[in-house]
This record gives structure tokens, sequence and C-alpha cells, in this order.
DNA sequence: AACGGAACCTGAAAGC
DNA sequence: TGCTTTCAGGTTCCGT
């Protein structure tokens, strides 16, 4: 699921649950999330810290802990921290569990990965993957000649680029699409054809579909992963064949770098 | 050096 | 019904 917006709900959920709080016990129930780390050493680093802040950085998750020990966490494709009471048996993909006290309340804060893309590193100082993030359009907002510059220095298509981490942190597969057809700028655009004007139509329309994606999932009960069977939310993303919600035609479909690309042969001209 | 595609995994849904 | 195929919102590695 995650992409900027969940894993920023992600970090507020955390922030609540953990900030403060002490781990009492940390558990890694699959090592595959670490990535040949050593399960024991970072259950032991983590063990009796307290938690100081939670900080999000495009996809990825940082929760800094006293005495200098960071946790990295990026939640794949299928990742998500939930919340449990202690003793709640452990379902099939919950790969870690935090044991935590919390002013005279212990609970647990556990990391569900089926699919295990997701990964947890324990450090000292901010990881390669961390510090190599561009800009976060949220954080940082996304200046439009900086844009420009990195998509003209590239030959790729588009939407490739887009979710290219170290030129915009957090865009994934779905904001690319519902991004590209905002900006009527078809996926396939080689990235030095665009246009000034069209990047900088282009940085809004992310902005614009990220603080959307964000906005559903404020309220007073956060929810983090929407109801199975709610409506589709995003304005074309998996709705290929149906009509164009600006010009009605049908929806076109194409893979591009490997993944579903929906949009508009009408509205979203390769060159303009 | 940069790019495109395969690989890493599981599970839900669609197809037969 | 049950078996098979397809697809999934991410990153990384490998060959060209």
């Amino acid at each position: 699921m995650p992409e900027l917006p969940e894993v920023e709900a992600a970090k507020k959920q955390l922030t609540r649950w953990l900030k403060g709080a002490t781990i009492t016990v940390a558990r890694i129930r699959d090592e595959r999330i670490l990535r040949g780390a050593s399960a024991k050493a970072l259950e032991r680093t983590l063990a009796g810290g307290t938690v100081r802040k939670v900080d999000r950085r495009g996809k990825w998750l940082r929760i800094a802990l006293d005495e200098g020990i960071l946790l990295f966490s990026h939640l794949g494709m299928t990742g998500k921290w939930v919340l449990r009471a202690t003793g709640t048996p452990a379902e099939k993909s919950e790969r870690a569990q935090l044991e935590v006290a919390k002013k005279a309340k212990g609970y647990r804060v556990a990391y569900l990965d089926p699919r295990l893309f997701g990964r947890l590193i324990v450090a000292n100082d901010d990881i390669p993957e961390w510090s190599s993030l561009g800009p976060d359009p949220l954080v940082d907002g996304i200046d439009g000649g900086t844009l420009y510059a990195a998509l003209h220095a590239l030959r790729r298509t588009v939407k490739e680029a887009l979710l290219d981490q170290s030129l915009l942190a957090g865009v994934g597969n779905i904001h690319a699409v519902e991004a590209l057809w905002l900006a009527r700028i078809h996926p396939r655009a080689r990235t030095d054809a665009l246009t000034r004007p069209q990047v900088r139509t282009l940085a809004r329309a992310i902005e614009q579909t990220l603080a959307a994606g964000v906005a559903r999932y404020e309220g007073p009960e956060i929810r983090y992963v929407e109801e199975p069977g709610s409506p589709n939310p995003f304005a074309i993303y998996g709705h290929e064949g149906e009509p164009c919600p600006r010009c009605a035609r049908p929806l076109a479909r194409i893979v591009l770098g490997g993944r579903g690309t929906v949009f508009c042969a009408h509205c979203q001209k390769e060159r303009r």
C-alpha cells in the first residue's frame, strides 16, 4: 500500500504510540526483513531504549531512540505498523514486535508485512538509503526550476523518472499516474522533451495529489488501511477502460518500467 | 553511466 | 469447486 501518504499516516501513528515510550522487548520474527543483519544484535540494541522522535522522509521512517540509536523502517509494498494488546497472538505476517511501556501502560507495536519487501535497519547515523533521498514534496515542496534541470538531464520516460526516489522522495506508482493525468502529460513523454511550463504544472500536480492522499488519512480516528470494498479514491488509477473524468473517453493502460500505467490518450499528449 | 528488465515474496482476485 | 494465472501502491541488482 504505502506511498508517501500512507507512510505519513504511519509516522503519525508511531509518534502517538512510541514517543516517550520505552521498548521493553524487541522481537524479530522473520529475519528476512533485516536483509542479512543479525536479529539478536538488533533486538539487544533496541531493548531498553526510549523513543524520542519519529520522522519521515519520502517512504522511509526513522525512529530515534536515546543514545543516538536510529531504527529505520521501509514498508515495501505491504508493510504496516499496528497496535496490539500485550498477549494478542501474533498473526502470520507479523514480522517484528516492539513490547512497549508508556505512562504505566503496556502494549505491543507490531510490524506486519506479508510480502516481505519492507525492511528494518538499526544504525547510529543516517543510512545511505535515507540520505540519498531527493526532496520530500510535502516537507520541502517542489522547486520547479530544480526539477526541470534534473528531468532535463535524464533520457527516460517521465513516468519512470518520477519513481526515482533520488529525484523526489515519496512518489510511487499511483501518485505518478495521478499527477501526470492532472498535468496532462503523457506518461511516455521523454524527460528531456518537457517544457518548463509543463514541469511547473507537474510539480503542482504532484503536491496536489500527495496532499489529497494525506488528507484522506486525517481525522479523529486515523485508519491506516482503506476499508475493504471502499471506493477507489483516485481519479484514474485503477480505472482503466472507464471514461476519463475530464473528457469521457476510455482510459488506456500501458506498462512502463514494469508497472501498470493508466492514462488518457486524448488529454495527455506526448508532445505539445 | 544510465537504462530496462528480472528478481525478491505472498496472497487476493480473476480466469478456466 | 478447485486449480491456474495474473496482478499488486517498492527497491535492488544485473546485463547491456
